[in-house]
DNA sequence: CGGAATAACTTGCGTAGGCAACTAGTTGAT
DNA sequence: ATCAACTAGTTGCCTACGCAAGTTATTCCG
């Protein structure tokens, strides 16, 4: 936990210095990114990303306030509604992008072997799956 | 991040229900505790925690309010004090020790194989030592 | 087709905790 | 001995965010 949140706060410094986003904000914007091009929605991105849907809300809301997100009401339910990425919104995420690289190498991968990457990837990686369970 | 963050959330929420303590107070008795008995310095526990001065500060308040930790000033240092766990506080962690090993076994180790757990306590220290340099 | 039960957000409220500025004690240089 | 430079801890201010209680839309059952 140490490490985690020793990396998480450094992460979190560069970016608000470099793009003023906070981390969770830009990994945000990069699901919502990666995610199908018709929007996802809010549910969706709070189960993939690090908040609760009252904590995603208020960071849509601010994502929204910069125009770095739209929403459109969902067509196949009226309660929810689709998000994607704005075209200053996918820019900003293209310019941060190599900032950000070099920061997680920095703060993060370049303490790792190969070995270990991988290791950790597999193991992570099923952990949070299984919370999603 | 994802993994490690609903990892915490997880812990939080088992050890307040369990304790009434946040994890990050959790994690502060279980330093002090295993710290010189003479007691630790604010500063070199802020270092060993997941937090900063300013809230290690804070986080120190509520743990003497609620009686489980005690300080003095520090005889060689007259800014600073000594922070050591009271038999009360001794006692809390010692009460809430079996729960929250079941809640790290639950929520995390045991999705790892023994292989993984020792790569990972490497990495994880490497990282946590070099952010310190 | 009407009405309970459920699901998708939202909001009121409260709290932890970071940053930067402050206070007070210590050390070191002249 | 004095004064500057540093260090330990604290505090004012602010923000992000979790929880639980709303609101509105949907679904499903009779």
């Amino acid at each position: 936990m140490v490490a985690s949140v020793a990396v998480a706060r450094a992460l979190d410094r560069d970016l608000q210095r470099q793009a003023g986003l906070t981390l969770a904000e830009h990994h945000l914007l990069a699901i919502v990114n990666e995610a199908d091009p018709q929007g996802i929605r809010p549910t969706d991105l709070a189960l993939a990303s690090t908040l609760t849907k009252s904590g995603l809300t208020r960071a849509v809301d601010r994502l929204e306030a910069l125009g770095y997100i739209g929403s459109r009401v969902c067509p196949s339910d009226g309660r929810g509604q689709l998000l994607v990425l704005t075209p200053k919104g996918r820019q900003k995420l293209r310019r941060s992008a190599p900032d950000f690289f070099r920061s997680v190498a920095r703060h993060f991968a370049d303490y790792l072997t190969d070995r270990e990457t991988e290791t950790l990837a597999t193991a992570f990686g099923r952990i949070a799956a299984a919370d999603r369970a």
